[in-house]
RNA sequence: GGUUCGUUAGUCUAGAGGCCUAUGACGUCUGCCUGUCACGCAGAAGACCACGGGUUCGAAUCCCGUACGAACCGCCA
């Protein structure tokens, strides 16, 4: 068995023999002297051939190549003075050997490991076992089991259960696509992978184990984004007895234990901000709060403006809403204005007007048009000086927060206005229960159906207005993860389900179970989860999901390496009771 | 479903209508070298430029399509 890690070598361990085992990340030959960079996971120890005292075959050594699995004995020596490499940890010391034996020979590698330079994401992720070697990928992924050992150590120190739920589930109306899995026993049926555990966290609530927690895999058939994969893993809580309040701070707790324990910074109390405030200042639900630069209210200035652009917008239930760039209207050309505005446009923005303040005014097209009386309210409610610029959005509310929450980012990135080495955590509450969806032309739960809503009674006046128990924790400008105090009285239910629009049956089929469940004593309880290959992300600086991931998917769902998805046989299909019919594009076409 | 970008030896990369018989580095192979640590030195092999079509006297380079990858919009309770 190995016993040591070559990367913890040091000079009191010197004058021993050791036997060492590793993959050569490098081989440096000078004739009669073979170097080797031994790596394992703990880093490298520098151990040497020399032709005079290596007891098996010198030709053995001159052999190695790079990725070669090899296990070396030999004596620990100090390095002189003049050899010592201050660059790696191990630098002060070498192992001269005296044995080699050849564990695994390597075929010359796809790309080299010692470099951990970029390569294309198609060759690493086909090759994902040998990009794993690489150390980003390493320490990344070292970091995330760190991070679940130390959300398991937290939670088991205090009163939670580490429970298991199943993968097999049924197919759940609401919420995301299922990816379903075909029953071989009831031709024609269908499990559902989770999207999250959330019923079954809820019954286990139910069923008396008071605190739950499970670092669960769960399943959404979307598309994929660069901070979203098909499947990924929750670290997913409930407790019974607990209000909003005792949720927060028990994982702000968490959080905060778990940073200190693997980056060892101490966390000051994390703020808090309502769902509206986020939306109003930063234009988003998760903003990133590292850098100001806030959306600024222009409705009352622009609402009666002879600019009939502005006026009409405003008129038809519109927001005005400017973002203002200080001290580095310079770094801006027109033509850098036309792009922002092609990019506010990504989000359904129809135009963006911009005003430079220069020589004491403001000088472009807008201010020709805008009355005097206008940009004088501007320039002395915002504070606006020399070398500004302004940024002005007028649409719907949802536009206006879209595309000015995005530019905002955009701008911060390209001023680099972001400090990369912060850790800015941030509640946000009181999330609007319900949501209307355009394409399914009903309020939809934003969080979901289970959450307590806070003023339902208004949903029948305005279901836009009723709000939620629900929060979200918000991690540098990405959703970490959220929770709710859920319903545990069924009638209150039931109100819920109706306002959603889900009929009787829908009910029934859907939730039945549940319903039922809730009739035989209920604790109160709520609850929440964390997205940990985000969390892991953001801990380890990556800025990809996949970075966190030992075997993620593309864009397209794809396995690059095993090449799954793939095609099943004709006796599987049939088995299933299941036909395929391809659709060559008819109905698209 | 949509928008945008990309695809050149094993890998990374240069290349902007004729200078490409395609550049450089790492890796590979041969030889030399007993203190290197991104070892060095001498030499060699290796890509017809993702695929299909078009424009042109001439295409790695321009256009269209397809495949694959990426970022984003929609979507993601």
């Amino acid at each position: 068995m190995k016993k040591y890690n070559n990367g913890e070598f040091r000079l009191k361990d010197v004058d021993n023999v050791y036997t060492v085992y590793g993959w050569v990340n490098k081989r440096r030959d000078m004739g009669g002297v073979i170097f080797v960079d031994l790596r394992d996971r703990s880093g490298f120890l520098q151990v040497v051939f020399n032709r005079e005292f290596l007891k098996s075959d010198f030709e053995l050594a001159e052999a190695l190549r790079n990725e070669y699995c090899i296990k070396v004995t030999g004596k620990l020596i100090k390095r002189t003075p003049d050899m010592i490499n201050p660059k790696i940890p191990t630098g002060e010391v070498e192992l001269m050997v005296d044995e080699l034996e050849i564990l695994g020979e390597a075929e010359p590698v796809p790309f080299n490991i010692y470099e951990d330079k970029e390569i294309n994401e198609q060759i690493s992720l086909k090759y994902r076992y040998l990009d794993l070697r690489r150390e980003t990928l390493q320490k990344n992924i070292i970091m995330r089991s760190k991070i679940a050992a130390a959300v398991r150590t937290y939670l088991n120190n205090n009163y939670f259960l580490e429970i298991e739920t199943p993968i097999l589930c049924k197919s759940t109306p609401e919420g995301a696509r299922d990816y379903i899995v075909p029953s071989r026993i009831a031709p024609g049926s269908f499990y559902a992978l989770p999207q999250s555990p959330q019923i079954f966290k809820q019954l286990l609530m139910l069923s008396g184990f008071e605190r739950y927690f499970q670092i669960a895999k769960c399943f959404r058939d979307e598309d994929l984004r660069s901070d979203r994969q098909p499947e990924f893993t929750q670290i997913d809580m409930e407790m019974s007895f607990a209000s909003d309040e005792d949720i927060m701070t028990l994982t702000e707790d968490m959080l905060k234990t778990v940073v200190k324990e693997i980056k060892g910074i101490e966390l000051p109390t994390f703020p808090r901000i309502t769902w509206q405030e986020a939306m109003d200042k930063y234009g988003s639900d998760k903003p990133d709060t590292r850098f100001e630069m806030y959306l600024n209210d222009l409705t009352d200035i622009l609402k009666d403006t002879n600019m009939n652009v502005f006026r009409t917008a405003i008129e038809n239930g519109g927001i005005a809403k400017c973002l203002i760039v200080k001290n580095n209207g310079d770094k801006y050309s027109r033509s850098d204005i036309e792009h922002m505005i092609d990019y506010v446009k990504i989000y359904g923005a129809k135009g963006m007007a911009w005003l430079k303040y220069d020589d004491n005014k403001f000088n472009g097209v807008i201010a020709k048009n805008l009355e005097d009386e206008k940009l004088k309210l501007m320039e002395e409610k915002f504070g606006i000086t020399n070398n500004d610029l302004v940024l002005i959005v007028v649409d719907k509310p949802a536009i206006v927060y879209a595309a000015l929450g995005a530019l905002r980012l955009k701008i911060a990135g390209e001023l680099n206005l972001i400090p990369k080495d912060k850790l800015n955590f941030l509640w946000v509450t009181d999330f609007p229960m319900f949501e209307y969806s355009e394409a399914d032309k009903r309020y939809k739960a934003m969080h979901h159906p289970f959450t307590m809503p806070k003023n339902l009674e208004d949903f029948k006046t305005d279901p836009g207005k009723v709000l939620s128990v629900a929060y979200d924790i918000v991690l540098n400008g990405y959703e970490l993860g959220g929770g709710s105090v859920r319903i545990h009285n069924p009638k209150m239910q039931k109100e819920v389900f109706d306002a959603l629009g889900l009929t009787e049956e829908d009910i029934k089929n859907k939730f039945g179970f549940f319903i039922e469940a809730f009739k035989y004593g209920a604790p109160p309880h709520a609850g929440l989860a964390i997205g940990l290959e985000r969390f892991t992300m953001l801990m380890s600086g990556a800025d990809n999901i996949k970075d966190v991931i030992a075997f993620p998917k593309t864009q397209s769902a794809a396995d690059l390496m095993s090449e799954a998805p793939s095609e099943v046989s004709e006796a599987q299909l049939k088995e299933l009771g299941i036909k395929i019919e391809i659709d060559e594009g008819v109905n698209n076409g």
